[in-house]
DNA sequence: TTACAAACCAAGCGCTTGCTTGGTAGTGTC
DNA sequence: GACACTACCAAGCAAGCGCTTGGTTTGTAA
């Protein structure tokens, strides 16, 4: 089923293939700009990564600057399908929220985790013009959140703002990939669990 | 209040005085580390945003990292002195957890944002040895926390684990320093009410 | 076999970076 | 009035940076 997802967006073009030159780079970017920040992270240590010399870099990315930007974006496309995809199966407010919690823990901590952490902390490094093109792409992502968590309000069950409340969210969420361990004893399950036992929403 | 515990840091040299030309300085690192991120902002900003030349820089300072240690660990010391205080005031469990919200928020928001934020964000550009000596210093600073929340737990309140709420807290309350706008509509009363309704202990 | 584009290499340019060096002005102390 | 100390300047070095260039290999399809 994300297969699918991600199948439909290669083949779109919205996301590159991992098989390729240029998504394989992709990959070890969003790894690299994860451990060591955007900055820190040379094209060389990029060239390296991938087995070729730094120049051979530019023959796919106009600049470094365009490396974090696609990272970014093809990140976007594919947990806003997922997302979409995990909202669109359930019904009930409550069940879409805890949906939307587990689907984004998912991508915080899962294979997209770098990506996905890249997203989040490091968008100081864009140019103002890219940024404003991520931030277009975020709102669609964030209008998901904001239906469910109006929903869960209109049924009595949540007083905080919907807007604050889900700001609240993303700063915890996105904050568990500095401390929650995948392989730990924790699942991913019993995460989500909590995030709604802090809600009072079990 | 707030201005004795800080004369008692300085006092006693643990936080470096605001008027000195050294404290003057950590003052604009941490506003041009917040804004731009510590690798982005060269010596050469920091001599110019204080009015020397950069290599002036390197009489108050060993390397530019120790800046960045220096900026860190006088905040760790002025918001743990501040967090103690406002923990010691009040004895209900509930309210002594306001108190933690209330105060890591107007740490995040208030004058002491942009440092937080470095504290926060930039410890990736630690080297290991640093970031150990900095990770010391924010356990007792967590132990505050830790001993509120399992004091919310005992009166029945609280149904997370303690060290699992407090990192979602932690997540939630730092993030607010990308959104929220101490100048606007919401108070920083209005915000710990918000995030009080979110765990339901309004 | 030829044609051609995609993928890459080897070399290095121009610039910025953190930091060093040697020296100077101002201030307080005995 | 000699000494010491803090705070700074002016100049620049060595290393590393993003990126360019001209040319070579490799895969594909006519």
């Amino acid at each position: 089923m994300e297969n699918v997802a991600l199948q439909n967006l290669v083949s779109s073009g919205h996301v590159s293939d991992p098989e390729s030159p240029r998504g394989r780079l992709l990959l070890k970017a969003a790894r690299l700009f994860r451990e060591k920040g955007y900055e820190r992270t040379t094209v060389r240590d990029l060239a390296a990564a991938v087995g070729i010399q730094s120049g051979s870099i530019f023959h796919h990315f106009r600049t470094k600057e365009d490396i974090l930007k696609a990272v970014m974006q093809e990140t976007i496309q594919l947990i806003t399908a997922r997302m979409q995809a995990a909202v669109d199966i359930e019904r009930d407010p409550v069940a879409q929220l805890r949906a939307l919690v587990r689907c984004e823990l998912e991508s915080v901590n899962g294979e997209t985790g770098e990506a996905m952490a890249v997203l989040v902390y490091e968008w100081r490094s864009l140019s103002p013009d890219n940024r404003a093109e991520i931030l277009v792409m975020r709102d669609h992502y964030e209008g998901l959140w904001l239906s469910a968590l109006e929903g869960v309000k209109a049924a009595g069950k949540l007083e905080t703002q919907p807007s604050v409340a889900r700001r609240l969210l993303t700063g915890a969420l996105s904050w568990t990939s500095t401390w929650y361990r995948p392989d730990g004893r924790m699942t991913l399950d019993d995460l989500t669990e909590q995030v709604m036992l802090m809600l009072k929403l079990a």
